[in-house]
DNA sequence: CTGAAAGCGCTTACAG
DNA sequence: CTGAAAGCGCTTACAG
């Protein structure tokens, strides 16, 4: 490890605005407007300026100029999602977009049934004075939330299957694709009893979801039999329950489609329980594509959600003021969900 | 939802020290004294000072204090570990001890073999001004991290499942223990052909582990022959991998344990590869209890290491000072990994 | 036990 | 295009 004395500025303390306006002999409000990329500052000047500040490894302090400015450099990330790998990979996207940007991620999990959820995000919103904030599903579902975010004109960007904000406002995740490929995909595997087990209404996705399932469904000219159409809680258990309701049935379904990979091994484990093979005897699809998808036997045919790119695209929206973009204008390709075939769906005997 | 004037101070914005100051005739000093809890005020003063903060709704702003302290208010979550669940657990267990206290949470995932590591982590460090850091292994063990953070005068608390550091800096998570109990439930099931399939050594986890296990099967009466005794990467791959080395022995295993749950997953598949029966045909048991532990099937017998108090204990350690408590004395329960038996390891025939 | 002054490191008006 | 003054909301010396 060479971090020696070759660092600049290293006489004990950090440089300040102060250090460098004297060593360019500006004032510290023209040191300022370099940092802040005001374009009221001549070329040389503003050269100059630049020079002293990498001479001395200058790096304005956040907590000085977020005093200032009345706003800080963190960005919030609220989530009620309990899926941890969803959590974890969205926070690795948007710190992709951060990194660089001198803003930092504090992340702050919430309960949307929690009788004190407005009053602890407003808490953590205006002690913060954070510079915006970032909502995947289902707390970006929330117009109570949003409606809050607005009165502290805190920036926010939500993530969601759909559209409920204005564009520079929205991550919008087309789920419905995904689900239509899930569709597309059993139906020409040759099933024709396909069972659908949804999850909480809660969440906007299980509507989205099931719709383009269900509209897939139908183009193949595979209309879904209501009796197939089961309510779960994108819990294992309940996907357990929902297995067991869907192959007790009188003529069960030979493949099912769950929202999401937990009641995708529900399903599975009902089957078992039922003495069934797999897959044999029951096709299975997923949503998520969880790591465990590809762990378990048989490895799950699921729909994958590009979660760290979703991140990115919501951290980029968030800065494109700052970076003199409009947000608006932003050019973001579409979300786009894949379904990834793996070896729990098979062709209908 | 009644977010409504009955909020006080609400007249535009928040009030500051110089408001709770005036109305509470006293200087601002005092009310800084009240504050941060300095014992040179009377007690009546004090009472009349809360007072007059709890009727404003006063809040000190911490980018205020921060500039003047020299220290933010925010606990850097540094880590390299790449499960999702426990990272994610981990930041609960923070945010349970970081509650009421005032400070956020900021996460900073890195990367040991990265050749920015430290400067990154010195840029992160330094300017933020942290009020301290909680690091995961195996970032936790990694000694030029930790000079730097000395270096930098910047409090830490390391996690590991040895005792790396003073006592104030550590939350050690007795491993071993866990592993020992796999050892015997295997030992007691009547298996005496029992595989390891090891960690990456870049982990002190894996040592600390193996040892524990051994031992304990020793204890039992159990040697573990060396050739049952795989090296594995901690990943699904490697499980796999491990899993055909052990099961094409002339006289294979018939039980095995891995040290994490990524690789007893891939045992399992390639116990199934090569036509064999779960649980009849081979036993296994993990460490980790990942949720998919009891997922999927046969659900995997598991270590479980209790996560989320491991990460609330390191904040409550390095919270300590700040309230007042000597770390070294802060009295904390031990960390006991747990077996969580199910079923995925059977007698030996 | 309490306070007036100076300062933390920046930025916002306001001039010029 | 550039700068001197005042201020963001706190705390640290230093007095008393």
């Amino acid at each position: 490890m060479s971090d020696d004395d070759s660092r600049p500025a290293k006489s004990g303390k950090r440089a300040t605005i102060n250090d460098v306006a004297r060593v360019a002999e500006v004032s510290k409000k023209t040191v300022s407007r370099v940092i802040n990329q005001s374009p009221f500052v001549r070329q040389d000047t503003r050269d100059r300026v630049q020079a002293v500040i990498d001479e001395l490894g200058f790096i304005p302090d956040p907590q000085a100029r977020g005093l200032a400015f009345r706003r800080s450099f963190l960005v919030g990330m609220i989530y009620d999602q309990p899926s941890p790998t969803y959590v974890v990979n969205m926070q690795q996207g948007i710190l992709d977009a951060l990194k660089g940007s001198g803003l930092e991620l504090v992340v702050h999990p919430c309960s949307r049934t929690s009788p004190t959820l407005l009053e602890d995000i407003r808490g953590f919103v205006e002690r913060q004075r954070l510079f915006g904030v970032i909502m995947p599903p289902s707390v970006s579902e929330d117009e109570a939330v949003i409606a809050l975010l607005r009165e502290l004109d805190c920036p926010y960007v939500r993530i969601a299957s759909v559209a409920l904000d204005e564009p520079q406002a929205m991550v919008v995740t087309n789920d419905w694709m995904g689900a239509a490929e899930a569709a597309r995909h059993l139906a020409d595997l040759g099933h024709r009893r396909i069972g659908l087990v949804r999850g909480l209404t809660l969440f906007r996705s299980s509507a989205v979801r099931s719709k383009g399932f269900i509209d897939a469904l139908a183009d193949r000219g595979v209309p879904l039999d209501p009796a197939y159409d089961i309510q779960g809680a994108y819990t294992f258990e309940s996907g357990v329950e929902a297995g067991h309701a869907l192959l007790s049935l009188p003529e069960p379904p030979t493949a099912i489609f769950t929202l999401n990979d937990d009641m995708a091994l529900g399903v599975m484990q009902a089957a078992r329980e039922r003495g069934l093979e797999l897959p044999r005897d029951l096709s299975v699809v997923g949503f998520d594509d969880l790591p465990m998808a590809a762990r378990v036997w048989p490895n799950l045919t699921s729909v994958r959600l590009p979660i760290r790119d979703m991140g990115r695209m919501a951290a980029e929206k968030l800065l494109a003021p700052m970076r003199g973009v409009d947000p608006a204008k932003l050019v973001q390709p579409e979300v786009r969900p894949a379904l990834v075939v793996r070896h729990s769906a098979i062709p209908n005997r």
